[in-house]
DNA sequence: ACCTGAACACCGTTCAAGT
DNA sequence: ACCTGAACACCGTTCAAGT
């Protein structure tokens, strides 16, 4: 599992560097999860003390918030830049949730620190897309707000989830929970969720991901697009 | 700080119990944040040790679960209920948000368990009052999850908001991250967020979370509500 | 200037021992 | 049965000492 060449345990070759200790957090947290990371892990892929990062990076933190923005950079590069403002949006909110699944510690990130890197990245991309669409200026800030804050919720929702189901499967952790919305004590006080049972265990999540930005973006165009009459005004901010 | 009648130095005369570490869990967390609940902070203010906790609750993370909910299920019960189903929803998604103010940590611990006590309550509620709406049933699922992972992306950028910004007062903590945003290289690569710099200094958080709410329910009731012709129709589930 | 790694000041959790 | 609190196995971070 470690030391792939024993014999030649050489001191590191290159030097240390900021983007070189990002990359192996990345490794790390994508191969063995969110606590897998510590300084003595990480020091030890790189061959090093746990002194040395920190005169890369001034703490944790800063570790996971650059690793965070690194992989919403690269995932937005490649989004393909040439779709109409309404695909655009939809592409770009894709790769936000692909990426989740590829990496879920970063929805754990994203709501360790507010505005840190990777989420102005997501708010800038976000926005221009909305204005491309023909949202009034004085709704932008709160719809791509909206859209952010959907974004975040389901990130965290995504990385809790596959942590704790790191070993169970996805379905047999669903219908445990869903054995719980029909316990009878539970479906008694909680008939609605008694009721949504069975689509917890059926859902798709990422359908259900498309859906929600549909609705958002259903509401945005029917209240923040330029049209003669909106009959559904919501106060504008200032 | 500690110790008020160090005379009596008592050993505690009530049975320790959940309900009474979840009091003292509550407690700690409102008065010091999240990161001063310990257990030896908890012990020490339940006049016992760290072990016996262990006997009424298995972890941390299962007291925090339990204060969460404690918070969710009495806020919910202060909301009136004898309103009609657009203005309850309203109601109670704005409860959602005062409770987030008074309580950070809720908003950081929401994410931290999936489908954990506090949002099966959260899920309940909303879902129940989408029925009432008209929501068709095909689309409550996803309806109601659309409105809870928008709550809970609000929920963690509140709660780590404050945390940062604890002592800094909220002003100065946006005008430090909106004169980044307006920084040459910053502002020359993110023209969006440019744009939006004096909005965010400016913008008041509960009403943008009104508005959000306002986006979303639009969208919500042109998809999903039953009417004879909604021309933007979403994939039904199943 | 950069790196080293032992040491520091904590954690959550466990467990032998008490009542 | 419930409680106690020292001990265990960790953390992130610091810092004197090396190169």
């Amino acid at each position: 599992m470690t030391s792939p060449t024993p014999a030649r345990r050489s001191r590191r070759t290159d030097a240390l560097s900021a983007d070189a200790i990002i990359d192996a957090a990345i490794a790390v947290l994508d191969a063995e999860g969110e606590e897998a990371l510590t300084f003595r892990a990480l020091s030890a892929a790189l061959e090093t003390g746990p002194g040395a990062i920190y005169h890369h990076l001034a703490s944790k933190q800063e570790i996971l918030v650059a690793a965070a923005q690194r992989l919403v950079v690269d995932v937005l590069a490649e989004v393909p830049s040439d779709l109409d403002a309404e695909n655009g949006i939809r592409e770009v909110m894709l790769a936000f949730f692909d990426l989740f699944g590829a990496h879920p510690w970063v929805g754990t990130q994203l709501s360790r620190e507010p505005w840190q890197a990777a989420l102005l990245e997501m708010f800038e991309v976000i926005g221009s897309h909305l204005d491309a669409l023909g949202v009034e200026e004085r709704y932008q800030f709160t719809a791509a707000s909206s859209l952010l804050n959907f974004v975040l919720g389901v990130a965290g929702q995504h990385a809790s989830a596959t942590r704790l189901a790191r070993d169970l499967d996805r379905s047999a952790f669903l219908r445990d929970i869903a054995d719980g919305w029909k316990d009878e004590a539970t479906a008694a006080s909680h008939p609605f969720s008694r009721q949504m049972a069975d689509q917890l265990t059926q859902h798709d999540d990422r359908q259900q991901y498309i859906d929600g930005i549909d609705f958002i973006l259903a509401g945005i165009t029917a209240v923040a697009v330029d049209s003669p009459a909106s009959n559904r005004a919501i106060e504008s901010p200032s």
